[in-house]
DNA sequence: CTTGGCACTCGGGAACACAGAGTGCTAGAC
DNA sequence: GTCTAGCACTCTGTGTTCCCGAGTGCCAAG
């Protein structure tokens, strides 16, 4: 059905697409990339892959533009992803390496990809679920409150303010939390509930009422922050651009944590370090964006999603090349650290 | 030379342009605000204050827009900051009392104020020096590396990982840990480089090296965050907007500590809670949008800024209430906690 | 299967006219 | 002196028309 010039004619649309944002012609076709065929045998693979369905024409007698499908294609079996230029990587290196914290990482790490991909970039932070505990810290602020401290080995801290139903001294605090760091201490997240569940009978009698209200914002702490953070960057990138949807639409979606997190998607267990590509109406919500994704973190423990959103039109070798490189760089700064 | 009728005129057509965004003329002006007098009247008002710079035509034989003199005058003489409604204020209250954290209480402000007033929000989160340390952590991760945790009453953490330069048993840390606690504990932040300056000598000579470290990352610590972190949200209601600079432009800034920062300006000691407004060309960078702006803190202690940013086609008043209880409930909040 | 030729179709830009809103000015009314 | 009414003038924005050109689809010939 589909011949290898036809293919090479859905490419080269796609191409120049992609770099003027105006309908190809046929004529401009034949010319450009040298097909060895006349503008005429052009049109006649053109209205194949019309169609077929993989370009269309604003109007009777424009050129074509890809659709949503064409893309699909052109991503799956007609593009390499192209990796970055030597200088990019050393920018990447030299940009990343500078943090010095979770939160200074994935900050640089966003607007990175924003830069360098001319898109919006987003990055969730790492999920808390899969990463152990390195410390837990109970600081009592007075008599009544004490502020629980929660130290994940992937460098984030959590931290809430609690209200004690009683007073408690300051030696019966210092003791719980040598208990919790001697119970909890390089224990996956996912295991903290089970392993603090007979807890308070191993504690004093006394005790019990505030160890209660402890241990149950902490897994309160746990639980919430399960749906995470996500951060963006690059909003002046889609000033640009043109989406069917609005603008507004897109703004408001970035703005959603939820909507975000479903763009991102989830990281296939499978083959997590996979890029996703996402194209058009084969988003969950902002149907005439593009957005390509991959999971990020050290080896096989996957931590969470990075990725960039962008229009339709994208330069997917150029934005999947870069979306790799970045989730790699930050991968290899996060095992490091 | 500006009498009472012409500067109601010239308030009648703030308001009129801000609510319709056209240029507006003679007779409708006449008819809308009973002003007693016949379009011709107007017409000669106009003219002066077209003379005096408050006014002015963007093509001949258009209505009359205001220059930014114009909305100066305006916000200064001849407007009153508007309260918000009953519904609005427990709205804000629900909404804020949910906050379980500093970062929390940061991310809905910013929220609420953008919902608030269909504008961009910016919230400086609140300033480290002015506030006390609560509490200081050492954590130790390996023989070689401990984690920094600084906990500030504003509920503020910091953390940082230090790589010593020698081995250090957990002993020692400990005892450091209650040597800088027992130095720093409800002490300005702005205090801490002189209370920690003989600290070294008071310790063993084996500590000093690992001492001398932990001490520069915290100091180095305080001054970095010294230029704040700063928040914003409702990029989505520019969408609407247009902007004589572009809209790229606006986005840009917004993604820019630094320029963010100019934006909100400095809180004038003198009057911190007062509002500030800057207009137009009035603004250090981005000549075309104004910035509505207040410090906040608890009482005397100002802690920080927030405010919106929008078009200088703005409604001032309501702008200016919104911004103004915002502060306050997030004031009563941060001192609560 | 490919190619050249040809008639057809639209979109977009230029030229143009025109209605409507708004102005400035002047002369008269209070 | 200040306000008002009337009038001529000046624009912008919109709608219309027209035309060019790029691009297509189809057909017949190589």
């Amino acid at each position: 059905m589909l011949d290898d010039r036809k293919l090479a004619v859905l490419r080269a649309i796609v191409e120049d697409y992609v770099s003027t944002n105006e309908p190809v012609g046929s004529k401009a076709l034949a010319e450009r990339h040298n097909l060895k065929v006349s503008p005429a045998t052009v049109r006649n693979d053109m209205a194949a892959l019309e169609e077929e369905g993989y370009i269309a024409q604003p109007h009777t007698s424009a050129g074509r533009v890809p659709t949503d499908k064409g893309y699909r294609l052109f991503v799956d079996r007609l593009s390499q992803i192209k990796p970055l230029s030597g200088a990019e990587r050393r920018a990447i290196e030299t940009f990343l390496a500078g943090a010095v914290d979770l939160d200074d990482v994935v900050t640089r790490t966003v607007r990175l990809l924003a830069q360098l991909t001319r898109q919006v970039a987003v990055v969730q932070y790492p999920t808390l679920t899969r990463s152990t505990v390195r410390h837990v810290e109970l600081v009592p602020l007075n008599d009544r409150r004490v502020m629980l401290v929660l130290i994940t080995n992937t460098g984030r801290v959590e931290q809430r303010v609690i209200e004690l139903p009683e007073v408690v001294e300051d030696t019966r605090i210092a003791h719980l939390r040598a208990v919790l760091n001697s119970c909890l201490d390089g224990c996956g997240l996912s295991n903290v509930p089970e392993l603090v569940a007979d807890l308070p009978e191993r504690l004093p009698v006394e005790d019990r009422p505030a160890v209660a209200t402890i241990l149950s914002v902490l897994l309160e702490t746990l639980v919430e922050r399960h749906d995470e953070k996500i951060v963006f960057a690059g909003a002046a990138n889609l000033a640009g651009a043109d989406f069917s949807t609005g603008l507004r639409d897109v703004l408001e979606a970035l703005e959603e944590q939820v909507v975000l997190m479903r763009l991102l998607g989830e990281t296939t267990s499978d083959t997590p370090s996979a890029l996703t590509v996402r194209i058009g109406s084969e988003n969950p919500y902002l149907r005439g964006t593009s957005v390509v994704a991959t999971g990020y973190g050290s080896g096989d423990n996957q931590l969470a999603r990075l990725g960039v959103l962008g229009p339709t039109r994208m330069d997917y070798p150029v934005t999947m090349g870069a979306v790799r490189a970045v989730a790699r760089y930050v991968s290899q700064i996060l095992a490091a650290s």
